[in-house]
DNA sequence: GGGTCGTATTAGGCTCGTCTAAAGTATAAA
DNA sequence: TTTATACTTTAGACGAGCCTAATACGACCC
């Protein structure tokens, strides 16, 4: 009963939300989704009327506990994708995104318990992203930082990647950073250029063991502690 | 650049073409689609103006060979799919059609490849369709005859069954009917009612050995002589 | 050749999701 | 307190794909 598109309203919010906290401003979703902000606002009337959504005018915009547990649902299916297109068709960890986008949206409840069941019940897609689980419990908050938040002489552990950018993603793949690998940060430069050593992980050229990132990418990879040894089991570090 | 309507609509004129022979009526495709026929109209003449179709008014309509093209894209998509789900995902024969229907419009080119690189670059479907070559050439017609057509003592070999009608789907399985399996015509009735021996194949219950079909169910089973052994390669003929 | 009947097309209208242009609101600066 | 600026919403339109009701066509029968 739900449209695609409201569901890929849904997911936008949801997104949003998660990454820049609570009221989700209009300009935000019509960017994220590349329409204008008067088709932005005419949707959200629509999701309100259906109570998917809180909005106060000229404000933002919130899931309600309904409208989350749609766009949980539309996530969980695009992840058990990237997962499963990565791990059983052999795709690389960077190409993933968009087959998922287009598919996500069109599979059926059956399809998505045989991926699952084929996958194990992973918990984590291949960028690291938290699969939710069948009944679409909320997710609560990791315990990651941006690496970005680090500083010279720490070791942490990659959780995850964004996956929104893919020339980003490619970058990182190449470079041998992926949800697993330990990093050591050997330097924080102006305007906030990380410089890593990578160890472990996935064998990088010995040309690689040094990389610097720009500040932006740096904010986007979610690090843990690398003392612990609470590291994310293996989960879909494969594909190049 | 052509909607998913558009290429269900080609794909409904193929299908339909294929099976009651070349001008398809306007009437034929609404039911097909499930749509009224002044919406079929409409849309016809979209197709036209894009020349993938040919029409004449008030008489009918069929595929130019650039429309054929788009309908071979995707019935191999669907076809491809079908057999995945069956030989990868675990689905009964009678299962995959629905599902490959919803994802047929949503793969991409790259999808596909993998796909057909994991079936190993099938010819025919779960159903025992054929499904189109990559490069989309136009299928020639089979040598197979409605099993309906044959008489009493007369041995044959199943190449395809209809996958059109859910429910008849279920019984053939259950009836141990399925391409590949070795019949054998031990009656004829009245009204085409036609009752088989089921030989070799899956292993069909004992009580299950002989089946009685009615004329419309025998008429949707394509058949091939029991004779030569140019048996179609076995194909997809597992799950339940 | 003129009805009759089934099928096809035309006419007109609806919803959905989008757009542009115009008007309104909130906030921070002066 | 007033004004400038950035953002949001309202107003109005459009294409796609569908519908119903009305009209046109064609084929077959007498």
């Amino acid at each position: 009963m739900l449209s695609d598109v409201m569901e890929d309203y849904l997911k936008a919010i949801y997104t949003l939300q998660t990454e820049d906290g609570d009221p989700v401003a209009t300009s935000a979703i019509a960017e994220y989704l590349d329409v204008t902000p008067p088709t932005v606002t005419s949707m959200v009337e629509k999701l309100e009327e259906r109570e998917l959504v809180e909005r106060e005018k000229y404000k933002g915009v919130e899931l309600t506990p309904e409208g989350e547990t749609v766009a949980l649902e539309v996530l969980r299916h695009h992840r058990l994708l990237e997962a499963y297109l990565n791990e059983h068709l052999d795709y690389a960890w960077s190409e993933v995104h968009d087959e998922a986008d287009r598919l996500e949206h069109h599979i059926s409840e059956e399809f998505e318990r045989r991926v699952a069941e084929a996958l194990g019940d992973p918990e984590v897609d291949p960028h690291g992203d938290p699969i939710p689980n069948a009944d679409l419990a909320p997710i609560e908050d990791d315990d990651t930082t941006p690496l970005s938040d680090h500083g010279e002489g720490e070791t942490v552990v990659v959780a995850r990647v964004s996956d929104r950018d893919d020339e980003e993603l490619r970058y990182l793949s190449e470079a041998g950073v992926a949800p697993g690998t330990r990093l050591e940060v050997v330097d924080v430069a102006p305007f906030g250029m990380v410089t890593v050593r990578i160890r472990g992980g996935e064998a990088a050229p010995d040309d690689r063991r040094e990389q610097s990132l720009p500040e932006s990418v740096a904010a986007s990879i979610r690090v843990r502690s690398g003392d612990s040894e609470t590291a994310t089991p293996e989960s879909g570090v494969g594909g190049a």
